[in-house]
DNA sequence: AGATTTTTGGAGAACGTTTTCCACGCCATG
DNA sequence: CATGGCGTGGAAAACGTTCTCCAAAAATCT
């Protein structure tokens, strides 16, 4: 009924506590016979060694920190679930900290995963900037790898998607399909997904189509602000909307069929992550599905390999490419289909030149 | 730079180890003068205790494992986020573990977590049947609180949303709004949401309304299946089709839009969870909301009041009134106003930020 | 055959706490 | 002046492992 120790088993089975250790950890040769003796009292006592104490003597936890803003930000149950079957498939148990999207709060759940003597720490750091102390602090104690969301180049390794990529593919889809007038409804953070993401869009547009007034709005992560960058934006006949952001995007969507605009028909409209409810949208949301799992993976493996002692070298920075997810809400205008009836009737004349 | 431990605080303060112990946990009456430089040492030294020791010690890990299904369900995350505030708030760390709705997974890491010797653990069970073993195991050992699904009763301490309360609202909210015809999409499983949200619908539906054919339409808990059962319930011409679930009643909506279906004009839809994307669905979603943080709390509290020695007394069970919250679609039918193109969203409560 | 290496097993020291004793000094009481 | 209760502090035994030494036996080499 009570739990079951290495002396027990060594009793039962006539020889020393240090002699089951070897035979069960398999960490040194151990005669056949012994050894069937102590697995066989191992076997009929039903022994578990105490993850605990062998934390203890070993110094490592096999466990890890995994910190995070907000769990229900829609576009992290998926990570959070990748990270914690990479890292049991090594082994590792996953200690889970959220912090509320508050800095402090994050720090202090920082701190007491250290006491908690986690063997390595997973980070989505909550703020680009204020983020920063905390997470340099711990990585002078344990391997730290960022996920997702970085904070400055120099702190700790750090895994992303590639935004540049991400961005250029959507672009490029657009543009084949015939779209010219392209709008991008982004965020004006500092977080990096904010930054590079707008970044990758004036880089690629700017070589790409001629440049206009009113083709780029600057919000926050909001369907909210999603819906209100409709209004702002429409006055310059785009025939696309970039969002940086599912969530934009939705609200995007939401706004224009209030007003009548027909999706893909007069203006086609993208997001960024593939958050779960996107292909709930109508249309479905064309969007850039982040490389969920290899990310997942990616930290692991960079966790892993740390050189164990210490934590020197330079840091490592990997972008993951993301793929392009299309969907309804880019498909091309088919040029056959009777129009309804829409205020913002302007590409009716052209032609798309490609099909499907 | 390196750890550092009870002796070295103790060296630095001039006195014993005990002592220090003492001072810092506050465990016995210590003399003032000695106090004082005990914590000033530990102060000046940056001394943090080891949790992992203290745990073999003391026999307590001060963690909890949470068990749960599929991180990516979309209940799950707030329920998740609310066991993890409400158990940091007693000091204690969550554990997390995926089991990819599998319940052979969810033995294994049932048995894993109580190797790594959690003080109790929270479970959200996969399958009413084929996790009944390992939960009862589990309990025998460990103080252990079902959540939201149960599994058989007898087996642990369960705390749920009370689902006949969370219908009944539903019901009589449509009654009282001049719905007469009221159809019900559910799931055919055995698992206690499915079960219960069905029997609830056809005891209150039975007293309320006259019973007629192709009322009731059984599936899984899918969006394709609340598609497809809308076809098979639309022939009895009904005024209210109540879902078990925001899936199915997202499924619901999407396929009478496509029909022409005019909701909530029509026919009205309710959902049960409120799981995020449903006041982005167009028209917003009516539905039940579950009391997350209640439930989540309540669960904490069990698990802390369990005689700590050995599991006996008999099994609580505890169920928690939800909320109605009424949303667009089952807004009264205007008898005056001349529909417009679409309704504003009405009942919004929440909007979602994402950051990243 | 003796001299060496290799194998096998045990005793016991860690790991960093908490906690149980026990010792000592001090004060009150008999 | 002895006896006994407190208040304060230290020595040391746990907790359940892993791992370093040693010792003995067995195998190999000259």
């Amino acid at each position: 009924m009570t739990d079951v120790t290495l002396r027990e088993v060594a009793r039962a089975s006539g020889c020393s506590v240090a002699t089951v250790s070897r035979v069960l950890a398999g960490t040194r040769p151990v005669g056949a016979e012994t050894a069937r003796r102590v697995r066989q009292a191992a076997e009929e006592l039903g022994y578990r060694p105490n993850q605990v104490a062998r934390a203890l003597r070993s110094r490592s936890t096999g466990t890890v920190g995994l910190v995070l803003p907000q769990i229900t930000n829609p576009f992290f149950p998926s990570l959070v679930r990748e990270v914690e079957h990479a890292l049991h498939a090594e082994g590792r148990a996953v200690l889970l900290a959220d912090c509320d999207d508050d800095p402090e709060i994050e720090a202090a759940r920082i701190s007491d995963l250290l006491d908690r003597q986690v063997d390595a720490l997973l980070v989505i750091a909550a703020d680009a900037k204020r983020s920063r102390d905390a997470v340099e602090k711990a990585a002078a104690h344990v391997p730290l790898v960022l996920l997702d969301r970085g904070c400055g180049p120099g702190v700790a390794d750090w895994v992303a998607t590639d935004n540049a990529t991400g961005m250029a593919l959507v672009l490029d889809h657009l543009v084949a399909t015939g779209r010219r007038r392209i709008c991008f409804v982004g965020a004006a953070g500092t977080g990096s997904a904010a930054v590079e993401r707008l970044a990758a869009y004036e880089a690629e547009a700017g070589a790409l189509l001629p440049r206009g007034p009113g083709q780029v709005e600057l919000g926050d992560f909001s369907l909210e602000w999603g819906r209100t960058a409709v209004d702002r934006i429409l006055p310059s006949r785009p025939d696309a909307v970039v969002c940086a952001n599912d969530l934009l995007a939705v609200g995007v969507l939401q706004r224009l069929r209030q007003l009548g605009v027909d999706v893909p028909g007069d203006v086609a409209v993208t997001g960024f992550d593939d958050i779960p409810m996107v292909d709930l949208a109508d249309p479905a949301l064309t969007t850039v599905r982040q490389p969920v799992r290899a990310l997942a993976a990616e930290a692991v493996h960079l966790l892993g390999h740390r050189p164990a002692g210490r934590n020197d070298g330079p840091r490592r920075s990997v972008r993951l490419a993301p793929e392009l997810v299309v969907r309804a809400s880019s498909a091309p205008r088919a040029p056959s289909a009777p129009r309804v009836s829409s205020a913002e009737d302007t590409g009716s004349t052209r032609t798309p030149e490609v099909e499907q």
